[in-house]
DNA sequence: GGCGCAACTGTAAACGTTTTCATAATCCAT
DNA sequence: ATGGATTATGAAAACGTTTACAGTTGCGCC
């Protein structure tokens, strides 16, 4: 059996509440009594028990993530942002993910009851009938990258629409007209309002132009597909613009087995920003997506309802993208960045 | 004030017992009853509070990860590692990263008691008298890539000097006698290893040929610099080896920039295997780390110390890393692999 | 009819803290 | 001396569970 309270309080001859309250920093103690006690607690090299700490204060100092997945760049980096910020508030960070299918993800959603102090969630089944059964009520929950917020939640998400529109819009401006779009997983929200952004920009700034849509699931190999796809239409495109970095860095590699040059011979761009892109002959031309400050304004957010629960900010709100005009697009070989416009629907 | 095993007793007539026994599956409950109870819990959105659970209980289902950071290649894939073998045991994952200080990793260490079941500890601090303590007694540990294994902790590692000697081993094999290092961080315990694996692979095999050590810090940037370094050296070496691949990838910049051909004037090998290093040109020869395997394994030997206490498994254990030969060493254009000499101490 | 047994259910103690309230001790001003 | 603050301390309730133990039934059997 571990050491608790009450074998400090018997070491020190004090009752459990005073060393409680030595522990916890309150004032009214006795400066030799407290002594005594800070001496027992080394001695005995006690340490509080978490549960029962947060069972009797209702505050567990950690909050709950439930991802998806926490393979790959974007997760690390989205873990990071959060890591970072709750760090900086000394708090812990309970993750679940990995969620084969939606009663995975709900078990694990209210095995947090009691553990956590408050949620994040980013996950595919996180729709409204999902959350409301499962999401422990009164949690302050912050949703990432979900297409739709309840009510008691908050979210937080990029703004995947005109990050798309904007690169749409950047290949356009260099005299492309034929620009092919490698799509993600049709199930996926982000890949849902990339489309979406492609096929509203090509609408609107090269109407008459047919859209060329070839499918990828946002693995490189599905890129590397898509670009043989792509070199076998009878109208060969222009630019290519994937998805994701991962899609572009795939369909590249089908574009130089087949003796083509980028940009030269046609352009590319991604979605992303992973670190890889810059490192890849010719650097990508990408839309810069700030994962780790998506994950930090989340977590800043969640702790501030934590905080104060009754003042309630913007129940939504999206982080702008960035437009990394490198080389494959045909820009020079200059890196510059300019953001992507607002367009919020809030 | 939310739902208690309380108000679902007083809801569906019974004690709250019955109800905790309905919720743990015991079979001795009236199969009418149990359906009162299963109602009410649905009805109420019923859900147990973790804190009393594991209060009682003492266990959380939880397992906590102390890491220096989650930034990166190695820490996305250890951690990757550490949450699919986490998953597949129903358990969740308490971390805690980014120490500052040795204090901080003391206090992040301390607030774990009684929120976790066993602890998986990556630290620079980790030494025997950090862990003594602050490590809260009686809790199963793993050390992961720690230098020195204390009596009560199980130990995890990757062989960072079998896996240089082999690379070094290797490079000779080719015909290279001058073979320059760029080494890690001084005070980083892998850098260490790595750097003595070169020295005595150097000692032994290149007797006479002296060792040249360039200093570098495990980013790309100071790889870069020892690039330039090693270009000004009076013997230019024939080969260089980076001890990990983020440096390589650093000093291949600086010996394109100077115009040297990689393989052909001057051959390069890295240390870690990551994405990246098979996405450059020319495609890196490096040594395998399996981080996730790391991960997974600590991970599993944690959940078995937890589980049969008694049975006292082998206390450190060795992940053998692989040699990957790629084109920066001048192997060929196709890629092979071999397994390093395990080279264990236990 | 009483006994033993099985099946079910409830009571209450325990887990290790925090915190309210009461009490004891000290002090200072009358 | 006496009273009212002020300060330091302890006793005990509370947090929401699990579980050992003790009932309470109903049943079959001598």
């Amino acid at each position: 059996m571990s050491v608790t309270i009450k074998d400090v309080a018997k070491a020190a001859n004090v009752s459990v509440a005073s060393v409680s309250r030595v522990l916890n920093g309150r004032d009214n103690v006795n400066e030799e009594t407290r002594k005594r006690i800070l001496a027992a607690v080394r001695r005995l090299r006690y340490m509080p028990n978490g549960a029962a700490r947060s069972l009797i204060t209702r505050r567990t100092h950690t909050l709950g993530a439930l991802l998806p997945d926490l393979h790959g760049e974007f997760f690390s980096e989205l873990i990071r942002g959060i890591d970072i910020a709750a760090r900086a508030r000394g708090l812990h960070l309970l993750v679940s993910s990995s969620h084969g299918d939606a009663d995975e993800a709900a078990a694990a959603l209210r095995t947090m009851r009691g553990k956590v102090d408050g949620l994040l969630v980013m996950s595919p089944y996180a729709n409204a009938d999902f959350l409301a059964d499962n999401l422990p009520p009164a949690l302050p929950t912050v949703l990432i990258n979900t297409p739709h917020t309840p009510e008691n939640c908050m979210a937080m998400s990029v703004d995947n629409h005109a990050g798309a529109y904007a690169m749409v819009e950047h290949l356009a401006s260099l005299g492309h007209r034929h620009i092919a779009f490698i799509s993600g997983p049709e199930d996926n929200f982000e890949a849902q309002n990339r489309l979406h952004g492609y096929r509203d920009a090509m609408a609107a700034l090269l109407p008459g132009v047919p859209v060329q849509i070839l499918e990828g699931e946002f693995t490189d190999n599905s890129g590397y597909l898509a670009g043989q796809h792509l070199l076998q239409l009878e109208q060969r495109p222009d630019a290519v613009f994937a998805a994701n970095d991962m899609m572009a860095i795939g369909c590249l590699s089908a574009l130089h087995e087949a003796g083509l040059r980028v940009p030269e011979d046609i352009a590319l761009a991604g979605f992303d920003d992973i670190p890889l892109a810059r490192y890849i002959t010719p650097k990508l031309t990408t839309v810069r997506v700030h994962i780790a400050e998506l994950g930090e304004q989340a977590l800043a957010r969640l702790v501030q309802a934590i905080e104060e629960p009754n003042t309630d900010a913007e129940r939504e709100k999206t982080l702008q993208s960035e437009l990394v005009l490198r080389a494959s697009s045909g820009t020079g070989a200059h890196e510059t960045r300019r953001k992507t416009a607002h367009a919020s629907k809030v």
